[in-house]
DNA sequence: CCCAAAACTAGACGCGCGTAAAATTCAAAT
DNA sequence: ATTTGAATTTTACGCGCGTCTAGTTTTGGG
């Protein structure tokens, strides 16, 4: 395919017979050349090997196609996974995106935006830490760049917000707790980082108290996001100390359930929706690893893909606009019962 | 702490009182300038806000300052944590490592380095599907930028393979499975993607040998990456039709393992080293997850951080001496018996 | 066939910084 | 104080591409 080395765009103008400020206009949009000169390039670019410098592209234009994608924790894959489908959507629009994991920690959250600053991107998908994030940093960050936030919402900040409906979620998973046993008490953590957990928190007790039950919150210490580690560690100490007041527990999400999970066999009892067992125990996110615990986790499944897809179309209409309006949209997605063997 | 935001170096030069070329200096290597300079600069970088603009900084430097790090599947949180580890290692040095995934696909493995070819890097850490990857694709990369292999081996690609010592740490479980009870047979997938997947076979068959046992594979099928899944579902199979021909098994990976346990759980068999139960299982990786399984997972550690900072160290050296001699070296790290519940 | 609009070519300048060469200043040692 | 080699400044050019202007060609509609 490639008969020859292109060393620039004024070689490739040379060889394809296409002036180079055509040349590009086409690499920045293939689309606003004529089709008959947009098949022509594509014959040269077939025959000879080039592409456009990236760093020479992206000094002089004021923005970039770049798209900063920001993660708390790569390492969950929850964030892995979601963190892939907007990849998929930035892609599919002709951007790039640049794809960050801060690694559980608000100092390097604030790098990265820093770092991302210096890539000039056109716009940035933040699912920031919430409550331990700098909000003052991040809000004049999101005041130079087009920022959507995801997953995670901090109050007037950015654009948009694209999350899911814990109100709607926490009711649907405690309605069906209460219908089907004992009501559930709330495993979480004291201070959570996630705003999610604190909307959890607040929907279980209104869904409790809307059921006419008593609302149990079991508060359990730990810090960072070992949420497994805590889940197993204060799982274990709640089950020494018999301080359950529910055979039913509702975790605040998936990743404290599977450490609750496995303290809870360890401790020599069992989990299961059917007559018989120690404890029912109930999750929230729909993990990709809820699938493989024992017993299978019973939790509710967040919109993922929408979630993905909608922050991505969100940002990109902005990009496009240019739009510096003062508003800001919220957008829920609902959660779905996801019924397995724990609960 | 920034009176005032300067446009380039030029700027910062005049505000600075230092010449520009010294400036750039500075920036590419602060110890490169004398260290009373040094102070001027880090002074004046105090009182005024500037940072060097990346795409112009890169765009005639024939190396950056970039390093890439490729793997297979960022969702895997295997993959996250040793990605995770290289990259703090490479931070440390100065460089700038450059995280990208292949979601399971050698087809976005070879984009990949597409890609990291435009950010002209100074050296890639690639991790590569094995099999399934493109070898002679990658081999003509690694002609042009010094690339260190890890984790998964391809003979004779590029200046370095830093991996596990697989014969030995399967060694080390099938022993211990030996001397504790019934010998064990080997889940495994019947075509795996990846190569330390062939040599942990190999080192199964020849370990069972030495300790005059006879080998029993047990091959799954299944395609890409989702080995939970594929573990419980030929799990639930295996089991249904007795096919099994020991009690104890070893899995390939713990990955496999944590989809068979939810097999056998869901089968209402139970697995673990005490006696009354129907299986043994045991894994190997030590994956994140392994410790919250029920029963928690008998397993062999890798040592991934020895060999996140091996590799790291094995590339900067090898950027350092932009050493260019056919040399390769491979590095093997012995793994460690991780003892719990399941076998 | 004509003509206006659209698309293109040619040429030129600028972006911010790397880097080379020569001149100058500096630091430490004689 | 003098020497000497290293560090710095001055000057200048280049990197590859964006983008502007002016002039030319192509296109499609009447």
């Amino acid at each position: 395919m490639s008969s020859r080395k292109i060393k620039n765009m004024e070689e490739f103008a040379a060889v394809s017979g296409i002036s180079r400020p055509t040349l590009s206009k086409f690499f920045n949009d293939p689309t606003s050349v004529r089709s008959s000169t947009r098949k022509r390039v594509e014959a040269a670019l077939d025959r000879y090997d080039y592409r456009p410098n990236l760093y020479a592209m992206n000094q002089n234009r004021r923005l970039t196609k770049n798209i900063g994608v920001v993660v708390p924790h790569l390492a969950d894959p929850f964030f892995a996974k979601i963190a892939r489908t907007i990849e998929e959507h930035i892609l599919r629009q002709g951007f790039r995106p640049v794809l960050l994991g801060s690694h559980g920690s608000p100092e390097m959250e604030l790098e990265n935006l820093e770092n991302l600053r210096m890539l000039k991107p056109a716009g940035v998908l933040l699912a920031a830490f919430g409550r331990s994030s700098d909000h003052a940093q991040i809000q004049t960050f999101t005041e130079e760049v087009p920022t959507v936030l995801f997953d995670a919402n901090i109050e007037k900040v950015g654009k948009a917000f694209i999350g899911s409906n814990n109100e709607q979620s926490v009711d649907l998973i405690v309605d069906y707790l209460c219908r089907t046993g004992e009501p559930p008490a709330f495993f979480e953590m004291k201070d959570p980082m996630n705003p999610n957990a604190y909307k959890r928190r607040a929907a279980y007790v209104r869904a409790m108290e809307r059921l006419g039950q008593t609302p149990h919150l079991i508060q359990v210490g730990g810090e960072g996001w070992e949420f497994e580690e805590i889940g197993f560690r204060e799982g274990t100490r709640v089950i020494r100390d018999r301080s359950l007041p529910s055979k039913t527990i509702l975790c605040s999400n998936d990743r404290l359930a599977i450490g609750l999970l496995s303290a809870i066999f360890e401790a020599g009892m069992s989990v299961g929706i059917e007559a018989g067992h120690d404890f029912r125990v109930a999750g929230h996110d729909d993990h990709p690893f809820s699938r493989f615990t024992c017993p299978r986790l019973t939790t509710v499944s967040q919109d993922y893909e929408a979630i993905a897809e909608k922050s991505a179309a969100t940002l990109l209409a902005l990009i496009e606009e240019s739009d510096s309006g003062d508003s800001r949209t919220e957008t829920l997605f609902d959660g779905n019962l996801v019924l397995r063997g724990s609960a």
